[in-house]
RNA sequence: GGAGCGGUAGUUCAGUUGGUUAGAAUGCCUGCCUGUCACGCAGGAGGUCGCGGGUUCGAGUCCCGUCCGUUCCGCCA
């Protein structure tokens, strides 16, 4: 080693010793006669001191040192004089006298600052496109330790709990439902192409058949859609897990008992439940008007459609009339919202496709207080805000339209009062399960087709037999999600491993056998050959550490993000190829 | 693909009803300084106000277009 200590451990013990340090300038304080340097490396600063009295020439090369040089620096660990002591410092209690010091790497001018005591954080365009000094600011260095240790702890977890981590194949085939893939052309098979995996969904399905009884995998996955905040374009990591014997609540237990422990062990959030609540599909999008929840405040949407429906209120009663519901939200101290907040909600609503917001706001006074009184009537307004329990300070915010409409926009109106009054309290962690999703949905693409509402591969509830006799609409199926604070952190379910009720299944979605024989060969083709049944989910791990470490922006969370386009602004990808590479793949480009 | 917000010094930002030579902090450079620790002091360099067009006597400021960034919607089994 080039040094003998880092930046971060020598203490009074070390006091007398000769020691080399290597590191990065942090700052440099030149007081003319005497400099000091704090040097800094991964593990902390180290204040070191040329002084023309220990040695002149070492003196005269650090008046040259710049930020971000990269240093040796060899002397005597000395005492600090008592009433130098640095107690904001690890380090504060010693400094080292430099006798000997040398560069080992000099450094253009960082382009933006490092120190974070004093500039506020560079714009993050810039900060990607130079990760690499961005990387040795603390709070990357922290993340890069945290994402470290926990996905070590998850290892060790699984292992302890007798799982074996498989690679599945990052070239994989595309697959005909879900998202995007990425596609990767085949050289040795002109015209064909690999995709990359957008989970190994079917892989980890094999493999129970295959006798792994129980799997998982720090699971790349790959889809190729549009940014959110919280995901991270391209590419991502699963928790990925599957096990043979099981029923939903096996696969609970196992995940349930892990997230406990992450969040204990990896955030300062408290657990609101344990164990974590669990509600039904239905129940959550009546309550919540969402099937990811933020439970760490109460405020549920409550149902009045019956007390509305023959209001003469026409926005309610038609909305009803229709086949359609009135469901209204009580917002604790929501009646301090301005006019223009409102307005600001109203817009929350819209996105969610609802026509307008109604609202009653009870003022300090107990009287009510908005312009749908004259039409619902005095004596029915009163009626409705005792049953919901309102009081003064209180508004009441109603929608009127179809189920989901209704469900969706107030549910994204009391996401939304969540934040506006301070009521998602970064302490706490509020885990829920959701379950019983509908097996089945009518289309979005398509008027009045039946769709799967979620994962093809899940086991109806009831089975063959519900699948032979029930309305598809009124099927639920064995699929679950895991959600904390407002975000999905999971999908899972028990899958169906019977190769006739897979038919009978993809038959009512309106897929022929031949269909699901060509899109799902080798998957119906091992059931065939004795396949255990079996379940499992997969927690996305970025998105899951987002969560508990609170970053703004999945990009946090990983050491070379992609920008908002999906690019990679310090690699400057994706590029254009040669052409010699393309004719390799049998790939043509359409000229523009 | 759609909508909102933004783009001014290396960086983070301010810039009034349109009005002289576009500012601050920090960084950078030079000089001074032997106990600082976000050292201090003095001086200096640094700007295509994203780009193009328009209105105007005059545009960082108003209008149109465009590019880039970002958030949200669509999308994400």
């Amino acid at each position: 080693m080039i040094r003998t200590h880092t930046c971060g451990e020598l203490s009074k013990k070390e006091v007398g010793q000769e020691v080399t340090l290597t590191g990065w300038v942090h700052r440099r304080r030149d007081h003319g006669g005497i400099i000091f340097i704090d040097l800094r490396d991964k593990y902390g600063l180290t204040q070191i001191k040329f002084d023309p009295e220990i040695n002149k020439e070492a003196l005269a090369i650090a008046e040259k040192f710049r930020s971000e040089w990269v240093i040796k620096a060899v002397g005597k660990v000395v005492a600090r004089p008592e009433d130098m002591v640095n107690e904001k410092m690890a380090t504060g209690e010693i400094e080292v006298e430099i006798s000997d010091t040398e560069v080992l790497s000099e450094s253009k001018t960082p382009p933006f600052e490092l120190d974070e005591e004093k500039a506020k954080e560079a714009n993050e365009a810039i900060r990607l496109k130079y990760r690499f000094v961005d990387l040795r600011r603390e709070k990357l260095q922290k993340m890069l330790k945290t994402r470290h240790e926990f996905i070590a702890y998850i290892r060790n977890y699984f292992d302890k709990e007798a799982f074996l981590e498989v690679q599945t194949p990052i070239l994989a085939n595309s697959s005909p439902e879900g998202a995007r893939d990425f596609l990767v052309p085949s050289r040795l098979h002109p015209g064909t192409f690999y995709a990359l995996p957008q989970a190994p969904q079917q892989f980890k399905q094999l493999l129970m058949v295959g006798g792994v009884d129980k799997y998982f995998q720090i699971a790349p996955c790959f889809r190729d859609e549009d940014p959110r905040s919280d995901r991270h374009p391209g590419e991502f990591y699963q928790v990925d897990l599957e096990m043979s014997y099981v029923n939903q609540e096996d696969v609970w237990g196992v995940v349930e008992k892990l997230m406990i422990e992450l969040t204990e062990n990896f955030s300062d959030k408290k657990i609101i439940s344990k164990p974590f609540p669990r509600i039904t599909y239905q129940e959550v999008m009546e309550k919540y008007g969402t099937d990811k929840p933020d439970l760490r405040f109460d405020m549920e949407i409550q149902k009045v459609t019956d007390m509305v429906k023959d209001s003469g209120f026409s926005v309610f009663s038609g909305a009803v009339e229709s086949g359609g519901v009135v469901h209204a939200l009580k917002v604790d101290g929501g009646a301090k919202f301005s006019r223009r907040e409102i307005d600001e909600l109203t817009e929350v609503a819209k996105t969610k496709e609802a026509k307008g917001l109604a609202y009653i706001t009870v003022k300090e006074d107990g009287t009510l207080n908005s312009p749908i009184i004259k039409f619902l009537g005095e004596d029915l307004a009163k009626e409705i805000i005792t049953k919901l329990g309102a009081k003064a300070g209180d508004i009441v915010f109603f929608g009127a339209d179809k189920w989901r409409v209704v469900c969706e926009a107030l549910g994204a109106v009391r996401s939304e009062c969540g934040e506006r009054l301070g009521l998602k309290d970064p302490k706490k962690a509020a885990w829920l399960w959701i379950h019983d999703y509908p097996m089945y949905d009518y289309s979005e693409i398509e008027e009045g087709k039946i769709d799967f509402s979620h994962n093809p591969f899940s086991m109806p509830q009831g089975g063959m037999e519900a699948l032979e006799t029930k309305d598809p609409l009124e099927i639920k199926a064995y699929q679950y999600d895991l959600v904390v604070n407002g975000f999905e952190i999971s999908s899972g379910a028990i899958r169906n491993h019977r190769p006739d009720i897979m038919y009978k299944a993809f038959e009512i979605a309106g897929y022929t056998k031949e269909d699901v024989d060509k899109k799902f060969g080798a998957m119906i083709k091992a059931f065939q050959y004795g396949a255990p049944p079996h379940g499992g989910i997969a927690p996305g791990l970025d998105r899951l550490l987002m969560v508990l470490l609170d970053g703004d922006s999945i990009r946090d969370i990983y050491a070379f993000p992609k920008d908002g386009q999906a690019r990679d602004a310090m690699m400057d990808s994706p590029l254009a190829v040669d052409e010699k590479q393309l004719k390799d793949v049998h790939i043509k480009l359409r000229s523009k």
